[in-house]
DNA sequence: AAATTAATAGCAATATATTGCAAAAAATAG
DNA sequence: CTATTTTTTGCAATATATTGCTATTAATTT
């Protein structure tokens, strides 16, 4: 690989993700983080990122607010993405909401697979651009601001109109009892009707989120097919799931 | 082997793969090193690919990653944003396409300008969720992995059914003869579609790409309502575009 | 304070570039 | 066609760049 590739591949990565970890990129790229510190160290000197101890941010990230989340239960969440890509096959057509475990689901996604992603997360198509196998369809409507991905009517309407083999819903809150519980109600309506258009879903969540309610409900756990978290499924904290019957990932 | 026969083989690998190796070059070829290195020393001086270090890289390549942050293209690119802000008014539909240009009238928008904007730029929708006053409106389709917008029929359906106030679209190649031009026929159609809904479209042109033919027409100049460019409408090299009855901003 | 992790500097091995030059090939003129 | 000129090519010597390694230092965490 030329050392422009790699500069250009680090500079991508990075206006992606808001931040690169070195090490990860000297694996990734496959040499030795010294070329990597090398070369976050040319890109800050012109200009093009900020480098910081064990990698490096994008400039606009600095710009904005420093959202902690974006580090935050990275570890858990691709021990989750993993666990997700297993249940995927080639040709499958897959639904992804938005939320930062899904957009893991999409950074790691192994190159060679072969499957067409529906979503209306922003980040998440953009992150699914650089899989060179996947074709990528992106449900249009208005985007809201917070969550950065499509509401409205319209959404609601084309997401009747397909029938995606498996959709990975990211979840706020979740509860035996209470089900999947959101914050806003724009989310609700659309998290519903992914969840009626697919014959599987499942959600996502990390164990933080385990137990948790949130002011809307979205659905009862008996309408989703399966949970998967970075734990193991035989761990106490899932209990209260076993006895729903539904598949703990 | 001519060399000419080379150099357009040269070229051709290039603008398949997006870069070459120089020594992966000197075995195909049977030749040596040096002669590969004189060689795309040539083509890189006619501009017609990057030479790096231990190889070469597309022209198309370097502008869709390591470019980006260029300041040299950035400061003519701010003017044109400023100029196309400059049209805007509160509750205008507006209707903007891909590309650095558009991404950076979505980066500089005046925080308290309240208009609805409609894209079928993930980058573009990305920076516009910035926005506080603004709304977003995204058209869904099938997503273009080189140019990260949506295209496809939906697209152009969608495109049809709203009626935008002004449509400021990226241009790839501007001709007084020739036109706009592009060159994938995917954003051509799309092109067409947003220059067909909208009630006035100005087109985005850094001098640079004036005067400059691509493969495939999106329409002809006296199907736009005007020209942004960075230059001073005064500007001699604007003078063929004054000929034709169009607005030269 | 100790342990861990990252950054830095210097160094050696390797890869790539540059330059000048001479032989070979191609183009041109007679 | 031959002689001459120009261009192209490969080579060698030298210079520069890149990379990974090690030892050391600095920062961060436990």
């Amino acid at each position: 690989m030329l050392k422009k590739e790699r500069l250009s591949l680090i500079l991508r990565e990075v206006n992606i993700h808001n931040k690169v970890i070195l090490s990860d990129l000297s694996q990734k790229l496959g040499v030795s983080d010294d070329t990597i510190r090398r070369d976050l160290q040319e890109l800050a000197d012109d200009d093009k990122l900020i480098k910081v101890r064990g990698g490096a941010l994008s400039k606009s990230y600095q710009a904005y607010s420093y959202k902690e989340n974006d580090i935050y239960a990275y570890q858990e969440k691709t021990i989750i993405a993993r666990k997700a890509i297993s249940m995927l096959k080639d040709d499958m057509l897959v639904l992804i909401s938005g939320g930062s475990t899904n957009l893991e689901i999409a950074r790691i996604l192994p190159p060679e697979l072969r499957v067409t992603f529906v979503t209306i997360s922003l980040s998440t198509a953009m992150q699914l651009m650089e899989h060179p196998n996947s074709e990528t369809l992106f449900i249009g409507g208005n985007l809201s601001k917070s969550a950065k991905i499509a509401v409205g009517g319209e959404v609601i309407q084309h997401l009747g109109e397909i029938r995606p083999d498996i959709c990975f819903l990211g979840v706020n809150g979740i509860d035996a009892k209470e089900g999947l519980t959101e914050l806003e109600m724009e989310i609700v309506t659309v998290k519903r009707a992914m969840i009626k258009s697919s014959r599987k879903v499942y959600a996502l969540a990390i164990a933080e989120k385990l137990n948790s309610v949130r002011k809307m409900r979205v659905c009862n756990l008996s309408e989703i097919d399966g949970i998967i978290t970075e734990l193991n499924p035989q761990n106490p904290m899932l209990a209260p799931y076993h006895n729903l019957k539904i598949q703990i990932i």
